[in-house]
RNA sequence: GGCGCGGUGGCAGAGUGGUUAUGCAGCGGACUGCAACUCCGUUAACGCCGGUUCGAUUCCGACCCGCGCCUCCA
């Protein structure tokens, strides 16, 4: 039995979906006029080990997650970079199947994107029009009449009243209300626009995701999940137009994720405090940022800073060092720490709970490799793996882990040249020699590991 | 101002009405030529004040502090 956090209701609920073993899940994607960040990469970590564990647990997933491809930034962006819009958006969507791939984020199932579903959207704003819910405004736009949705503000847990009073909210006399939203945007001269009944224009943000995922998952599906700042317009607006047009509800589940923090502050856009996934990437193994991602519960805010991710890289380390040298079994049966891990993922996805089994494991099997009990070592490793990948963690090979990353100036022959000559000294009981060769390695970040077997090596 | 979330040991981070979270770091020991890795042991916590209770870090209330959304943002 799983147990989801719903933004909805403010509580975890038993989560059952529409169709008994499938789910259908929506995840807001990226409006790609730059490259990806933290926040992005947390979001996108947070539903891929959702999808990974409902899998786990046997469900067919169908998730799919969108790319917004034309918007107001994107079209500022393509003009200050004097580059074509496709161009630009086909680059950032590459660069960012790029950054997922590193940091094992499975590809969702579908990844529809604004531009290949313009009819789709036309025709939902005009089922909205023909309803009295938006009407065409004389600028040619097309708004949503927040007011003739009833329900409006109850993700958000906002009232209708203070949104039109707090009035941050843009005020265009074309809008009858502050609080109302477009839809539709008529084209200004030169733009890419499409034709519509309303004439030449584009969509509105938030109209895309309605359309595709209503389109890709039906009027009602299971889950529907996204960003801490899209709670608020965005998945509101959501609702307030699939509900509005269809007559039926429109996501059983919202889950939000929590934001990825700097110095105290979310890393944002606006803020302008945020690293890029690659930019991190430059300094930390994919792994071990992920690994950061999935210590702390999706929910909760994360904050980054080196001493976060140097503990995560410890940390990491730890585990693949128990299975460093081990060969695991060829298959293990289900053990205790299989139901002690889903115990914990089971419990909205519970990742850090999780995690302790991981640990355990490890400490088990460095136990039973002292003791020269390599079955039971082996048996082990293979839970720890077959574990590891529901979160996406420890997939490679430990050498590589150990190995992987910048040694400058020293080839993997080198070194083990080195350790040669070291290991002759130590023979020859010249510690000072040994131990010197021993720091000019430290000092290029390589770190020795003497064993029974041998002398091994890793980055430190 | 409105709405929402959170304050756990040096740090990160789960969780529970009464019993060890876990990891990193520290300390003592084993292993080692010395280290590293690993193992054994160990220190240390629940913002503040009331209330409920036999018993609260865990429930309730007030307070203090922090964060997020209310404008584009994952």
């Amino acid at each position: 039995m799983i147990r989801v956090y719903n933004t909805l209701s403010q509580q975890k609920e038993v989560f059952k979906p529409l169709e008994p073993g499938k789910v259908r899940m929506y995840v807001c994607g990226m409006t790609v006029y730059d490259y990806c960040h933290l926040g992005h990469a947390r979001v996108l970590t947070a539903f891929d080990v959702v999808t990974r564990y409902l899998r786990h647990r046997g469900y067919e997933v169908n998730y799919v997650r969108n790319i917004t491809d034309i918007d107001d930034k994107i079209l500022q962006r393509a003009e200050a970079n004097n580059e074509d819009y496709l161009a630009l958006t086909n680059r950032m969507i590459q660069a960012m199947h790029e950054d997922e791939a590193r940091l094992g984020i499975q590809p969702p199932t579908a990844e529809p994107r604004a531009t290949e579903f313009i009819s789709e959207i036309i025709a939902m704003i005009q089922v909205l029009v023909n309803k009295g819910y938006a009407y065409p405004a004389a600028n040619g736009d097309v708004y949503f009449a927040v007011n003739t949705f009833e329900g409006y503000g109850k993700l958000s847990k906002k009232k209708l009243e203070d949104l039109v009073a707090g009035a941050r909210v843009g005020v265009s006399d074309a809008k009858r209300s502050p609080a109302d939203f477009v839809l539709w945007k008529a084209a200004k001269p030169g733009e890419v626009s499409w034709a519509s009944p309303w004439g030449e224009g584009r969509p509105g943000w938030h109209i895309e995701c309605s359309a595709m995922s209503t389109c890709c998952l039906g009027e009602t599906f299971d889950i529907h999940g996204g960003g801490p700042d899209l709670l608020f317009p965005h998945h509101e607006n959501e609702i307030a137009q699939s509900e509005a047009a269809t007559e039926r509800p429109f996501v059983n589940v919202w889950m939000h994720a929590g934001a990825v923090r700097v110095d105290k502050e979310k890393m944002s856009k606006s803020l302008g405090n945020f690293f890029t996934i690659r930019e991190i990437l430059e300094k930390y193994p994919a792994e071990v940022v992920r690994y950061f991602l999935v210590s702390s519960h999706y929910r909760s805010q994360v904050d980054y800073s080196e001493d976060n991710l140097e503990e995560a890289g410890r940390t990491l380390s730890r585990l693949y060092q128990s299975l460093r040298g081990l060969v695991p079994a060829e298959s293990a049966p289900e053990t205790d720490s299989d139901r002690r891990f889903e115990a914990a993922m089971d419990d909205d996805f519970n990742s850090p709970g999780a995690l302790t089994v991981l640990h355990a494991l490890a400490s088990d099997i460095n136990v039973s490799r002292r003791d020269g009990h390599d079955e039971a070592a082996g048996k082990n490793a293979a839970v720890l793996i077959r574990l590891g990948k529901v979160l996406g963690l420890l997939q490679q090979d430990p050498e590589a882990f150990f190995k992987a990353g910048a040694v400058e100036d020293l080839t993997a022959d080198t070194i083990e040249a080195m350790i040669q000559a070291r290991n002759q000294a130590r023979k020859e009981k010249n510690f000072s020699e040994a131990d010197r060769i021993r720091d000019e390695l430290a000092e290029k970040g390589v770190v020795l590991d003497d064993s029974r077997e041998g002398t091994s090596w890793r980055r430190g």
